[in-house]
DNA sequence: AATAACTGCTGGACTAGTCCAAAAACCAAC
DNA sequence: GTTGGTTTTTGGACTAGTCCAGCAGTTATT
């Protein structure tokens, strides 16, 4: 879309000003796009080009049919350390919440099968979850197990930490696990979990977890919101 | 931007087949918006809001006043492997080369100094580089060195390895590094470079790197395109 | 043969609207 | 007090154009 240039130069700059100087707090709605098109006296087009440049860079966020928001700061993913999403994300003084979408049982779809080297018609379980951060919606997970390494596992509590679940019930620990950072945009089904529109970027983790035998266990595909992340890593 | 839902999906549908379909290869080019929105009874805007989304994805992306191409594969690039540039594309049977873009010499401002941990005033190097992939220009690197541990750095090939001229020269390796992967919008300068608009998405990586004596030594900025990259990590 | 000027094509930026659907606020009826 | 419509507000999607600037290829000039 026609990216912020001349006229949208102004109001970016005015908007990131606010924002950097604290006038503008994060979780604090911004003047309507239209209310915003009168003050600048440019189209409506205009702004919300000026607000998707912002939007990219991760200063805002929209949320449908309600308006335009201020972001929070940047959770920080250290995929190195083997700590799960709750206490990530209160280590770093913020709240954090788990809401279960869904539960499906089917054959590995063979890209899955693939990823988790399945030889042959292997029934796996799926998991959808959604992740809050503050009361917003931010990453969209599936997981994808194994279904017979896991008996029974659709019995207990799907909200809670699959990590420490696999060690508790079934005496897995995560040894390792392989990562793949992709920047794409949201499919469909992701789209309308974090209610966003559907293309919109998000940054797509793909991960295959291996226990302490080395056998994979599991795999995972996080969808995050772009604004509500950084990846962290030191070694 | 408007980003493609009714109309939309049919261009954006047609596209994505013609390309997982091979009928259009990588580095192609895609129909201008002009023909394709009289291709598809839409306006203009509505082909610019599906090529977008499309961009999002990665599938395709735009030469400034050029036209709309086809995204090569994306380059895997993990960080925990000690590869060069040039290295890790020629594993992955592809074609690099670097352009000196420019050195400066200033006082290192006040980000670049937390960075590096610098107390006072202290001067150093930043050396802006081009990188292409396949003669694509995808990467725009800029490199902060403490001037004083690297004499008569700026009469070297600054086009090669850094970190082989860090060995070579002045004898140090780069022991390990603290990286952080952001997706956020192009700043002006690399825009310009990278030959996109101002305000489109990059994934930015910033990496400090230390020595072998655990020192600092310099520090890094990479913007990359987003639909050239991907972060893979295996552990 | 080299260079400069022209020209058409391309995306970039923008104006001025329209219609729609979901969310939220409001209000009246129960 | 709660429920259930109605109205208002908001972003989503779209039409139908305009003008501009950079790129590339051609043509005319030197």
């Amino acid at each position: 879309m026609g990216v912020a240039k001349d006229v949208s130069k102004d109001i970016k700059a005015v908007l990131r000003d606010q924002i950097s100087g604290k006038l503008l707090l994060p979780l604090q709605k911004i003047p309507s796009e239209r209310e915003l098109s009168e003050l600048f006296s440019i189209t409506r087009i205009s702004v919300k080009s000026a607000l998707d440049s912002l939007e990219v860079e991760g200063l805002i966020y929209r949320e449908d049919r309600r308006g335009w928001f201020v972001s929070p700061p940047r959770i920080k993913y250290n995929p190195l350390s083997r700590c799960h999403f709750h206490q990530m994300i209160r280590d770093q003084q913020r709240t954090a919440k788990t809401q279960l979408l869904g539960v499906k049982s089917m054959m590995a779809p063979s890209i899955i099968a693939t990823l988790l080297a399945l030889s042959e018609l292997t029934p796996i379980h799926v998991i959808e979850r959604l992740r809050y951060i503050d009361g917003r919606a931010v990453l969209f997970v599936e997981n994808c197990l194994i279904s017979h390494c896991f008996p029974d596992i659709l019995s207990e509590d799907l909200a809670q930490s699959l990590t420490i679940l696999y060690a508790t019930k079934y005496g897995f620990k995560t040894n390792r696990s392989n990562f793949e950072f992709i920047p794409t945009a949201a499919p469909e089904h992701v789209a309308q979990a974090l209610n966003i529109r559907t293309g919109q970027q998000v940054l797509k983790i793909c991960r295959v977890n291996y226990n302490q035998h080395n056998d994979i266990i599991d795999c995972e595909f996080e969808y995050w919101r772009t604004d509500a992340v950084m990846i962290s890593i030191n070694n």
